[in-house]
DNA sequence: GCCACTTCCGTTAACGTTTACGCTCCCGGG
DNA sequence: CCCGGGAGCGTAAACGTTAACGGAAGTGGC
């Protein structure tokens, strides 16, 4: 059973070479013939070599630095998103990875910046967060290209060569959304707003559409109205929704799946029908805990910002450290939260920020 | 910004003694004197000294075994379990794990006899769920002592000496339970029930706690039956279930937290009151499928077994690897499955099966 | 024929830990 | 006085990889 891992020592014996011919063949390093390369790569295969990465680590010592360019955000969610990456980068074996943390205040220029100085800086790994993906595909090519692996968090960049991404599943939101609101409103008839930022994007499109599937397959009395496109714009958000409100007599539930859940709350309150809705929002922040305990939210899809962080963590440092991912589509499962359950993740909230600072100050003492 | 870390080296060469005292010393192994010994532990602390994993892993190369000590099950939690630790451990950079599945088919004897011979075979670590811990309870002592940490998964066992535990948090599951109950059942009036193993087991008897809690605080117009204890028996959980729905005629909702769904779903059918009641249940499992999509079953909570099973070894594999572990209580949030999401679960379920057998497929081509 | 230069390849010293072995001293028994 | 043995300590060889150096051919120019 102690099966002898194939070693470059073994293979070198196996051909008759130098170890560091095997080393230089399987690093496309310069230095070694065609032939003898070939000859390598194909005992390494009929061999089963696989790298001892301790020893490569020792010997090496090699710091992997990436890169996470994210934004500032108007809720926690993207502190939450950085944590995660934090926790999971402090909990790796080899610590041999270092994180720059390029964070922009808003949705702009700044984001395309971040990446040229990513790729100028020649990080090994960058997680980004591709608010507009047609913008930064062209970027994403560019950092593949450069040899330099990408991937999303939270929205995706199709076609761009990203190495993958992780987000959380639109289809169970939006269907867990949907069943809710229908399950909720109990048989009551009646028409249905959803709130996103804008269609042109995949992820938001694609959770109207399973809301809209889902409502309509289980739910056919409830009506679905035109998504709301709010631009991630309080006052946009507010405006459109204010007008609805007076509008739609027969409205009796709004879905708000992007972060600007108090201005519709606002809207709400403001047009005297809060009493009347069904709210169902999305993600976790200060803001909207009284509106949770209050029941003026019956329920928000939490989008475990941290969780997305980890895998996206974990995916990319997988595959800088073994050469290939296995997974590249990591989709979560959100979170329900409503009032019964909303302390068990406050707790948990700030039990993970107070972690977070007895890290830190340890960190601080070891140096 | 290169700060040097302190090596065995370092610490000898400060101490004016040799890298194998001050590793002797380290390691209370014999062949070092008192003096020396105090002399090498206050330069270590002083200079923050961290052993180079990868360095130990090249050098000793000696594998961890770990134990695994779970059920069989009558539903696929179990399996699910034993995959996500199986997953786990294969995502380890250091391949130095070797995992032996110790699996019994019910709630009994063996469980103490796996629990021995792990002992006997002398693991680094155990994992384990413990059915019932009040018997468990002097094992995992008798474990401690042999140094042999334990970490108890699914259910804890207080007070034993276990290392860490993981589990679904009773309280989000049950106050979201009851919540969804009173959402779903929309100011109706009645009587609720709840079926659970056993009230002597903690985690039931929380999980009850929370239900009544939250049902109370916010639906005050339900009222909550005593709770029916099943103790996993499927006979047992339909007969009482019978009786119960022909006994009480105002039953308008049911919430089941035990394994035996299906039993409870045919007493309805059987007496007659299924289109009445309001059922959540918990897990997911293929019987359960055509219940949720026909709506029979309103919502179930799925108690993510593979994320136990991955936390549970990271757990174990973080202490025998640091010698301390950060958190020693992992509460997971339950996930929610209902008609709307139930594909996305599946899928993910399919897939994740799919991807064991690719996984294993190609270790055995590795051999 | 000599030098400079390139291409290919072998050798070797790290990296930090573990482990086995060997040396020195000292003490008690023969 | 010598010998066995143990306690305390130092030394050195592993572990598998990387990276730097050096040598042996071969090539072209003078």
């Amino acid at each position: 059973m102690g099966k002898p891992s194939t070693t470059l020592r073994g293979i070198a014996k196996a051909l008759g070479v130098s170890i560091g011919s095997v080393h230089r063949a399987l690093h496309d390093n310069p230095g070694v013939s065609p032939m003898t390369k070939t000859r390598v790569l194909q005992m390494v295969r009929t061999l089963g070599y696989r790298p001892n990465l301790a020893a490569r680590y020792l010997s090496s010592k090699k710091t992997l630095r990436i890169s996470v360019n994210t934004l500032k955000g108007t809720t926690s969610f993207w502190d939450d998103v950085r944590a995660g990456i934090r926790q999971e980068a402090a909990s790796i074996l080899l610590e041999n990875v270092e994180i720059d943390f390029r964070t922009y205040p808003c949705l702009g220029k700044e984001e395309e910046e971040a990446f040229e100085s990513a790729i100028r800086d020649k990080v090994d790994g960058i997680i980004t967060f591709p608010s507009r993906p047609q913008i930064l595909r062209p970027w994403i090519r560019r950092a593949s290209r450069a040899r330099i692996p990408v991937v999303c968090v939270a929205t995706d960049a199709a076609g761009s060569g990203r190495l993958g991404m992780v987000a959380i599943d639109t289809l169970a939101s939006g269907s867990i959304a949907a069943d809710l609101m229908g399950r909720f409103l109990n048989g009551q008839e009646g028409s249905i707003a959803v709130t996103l930022f804008d269609m042109a994007i995949t992820e938001h499109a694609e959770k109207y559409a399973a809301f809209e599937n889902t409502l309509r397959s289980f739910y056919p009395k409830l009506r679905l109205l035109k998504p709301i496109e709010d631009h991630d714009v309080e006052r946009e958000a507010y405006a459109k929704c204010r007008k609805l409100f007076e509008n739609c007599p027969d409205l009796c539930g709004v879905y708000v799946t992007t972060e600007a859940s108090i201005p519709v709350l606002n809207a709400a309150r403001d047009a005297n029908v809060l009493q009347r809705l069904t709210i169902i929002t999305t993600d976790l922040f200060l803001d909207l805990v009284p509106q949770i305990r209050s029941g003026a939210v019956a329920a928000t899809i939490y989008q475990r910002p941290r969780a997305q962080g980890q895998m996206a963590f974990r995916m990319l440092h997988e595959f800088l450290v073994e050469g290939v991912s296995r997974s590249h589509q990591v989709a979560l499962a959100p979170h329900l939260v409503m009032r019964g359950n909303l302390d068990f993740f406050l707790e948990r909230q700030s039990r993970e920020a107070l972690k977070e600072k007895v890290d830190q100050s340890r960190e601080e003492q070891a140096i």
